[in-house]
DNA sequence: TTAATTGCGGATATAATTTATCCGTGATAG
DNA sequence: CTATCACGGATAAATTATATCCGCAATTAA
């Protein structure tokens, strides 16, 4: 039951990029630069994430990837699912069919296990909980969390990259 | 994100065993056959229910497993916890402390990084929801919505162990 | 038009984890 | 004393996660 961490870095880059003008975009290799993780691997997580509508590619030169919708119609859920496929954590393997005393008749087992619609309910109201959270959320709490030297390092950080194209 | 499906056979065995009078044990081989699984493997998540408190131990022949607590005080949560361990399923590497603008002093991070927080926040939301259901609710819900035919399927095997011993 | 840059998708290699089994030890009922 | 059973360690096989590379198509600048 463990998340991929690549989920982690498809998050910190949407957010990233939703903090971004519209008309800006950045690359693979810019964004791996940024978080400071290998670019070979990011990229196929921003592929997936581009390939959900999550985000807009720009090919060529000066291309990258820039947020494909507005920051408020992005949350946590999209880009988690996105990353993880969107199967169900708890599988159900129907055991209760399965041994000595299980009825021949599937039809007898028309209603769902027990047990699998408690883990299901669970898994819906976490799924639930991250579809609250938007992008939009999470940038207006980085402007006021965040340490104010760092906000300045990126800024600058992102000048040096847009001025160098 | 997939949780393991010796869950499952974690839980049908909890479940199975809060049905039963407080006297009776199952071993694990009786549980393997019961649900259809590989003994030697149920064995083991047996085993860690055992350590957690979950189940209680009766060695020697006629031994097995037994509910340790009463079925209203045993929730799902603590079974899964049991067999998936309970660290959080989302790990934050705290990479906004890597990448060129990232901040040299680690006092600068003191609070969590608020991607991991509305992860982290999911999750609880998610255990909070597992908690709620206790091993009676289920044992409930199976008697009104299982087939009779296997109920009373499930007696018989559950007499033939008995007087065998 | 050409050269350079960038994303895309397939193939592949390596690491880590999950799944599954086996065996020796200690406990216990008959 | 013997057969049964849980326990814990060791190990093996299978699956998944992690990471990299390469050729192709798209696009831009010179």
């Amino acid at each position: 039951m463990k998340i991929s961490n690549t989920v982690e870095w498809a998050i910190h880059c949407c957010t990233l990029l939703a903090g971004l003008p519209e008309d800006v975009n950045l690359s693979a290799k810019d964004l791996a630069e940024y978080h400071g993780v290998p670019h070979p691997y990011l990229a196929k997580a921003l592929q997936m994430l581009s390939n959900d509508g999550i985000l807009k590619t720009i090919s060529g030169p000066k291309g990258g990837y820039r947020l494909a919708s507005k920051p408020d119609s992005v949350s946590l859920l999209d880009i988690v699912l996105s990353i993880e496929g969107n199967d169900s954590c708890f599988g159900c393997e129907e055991i209760r069919q399965q041994g000595p005393t299980a009825l021949k008749r599937s039809l007898s087992y028309k209603r769902p296990c027990l047990i699998a619609s408690a883990m299901w309910k669970a898994e819906n109201v976490w799924r639930a909980e991250l579809e609250k959270v938007k992008l939009t959320h999470l940038v207006d709490q980085v402007k006021v969390e965040a340490d104010p030297r760092q906000m300045k390092k990126t800024q600058e950080w992102l000048n040096d990259k847009y001025n160098s194209k």
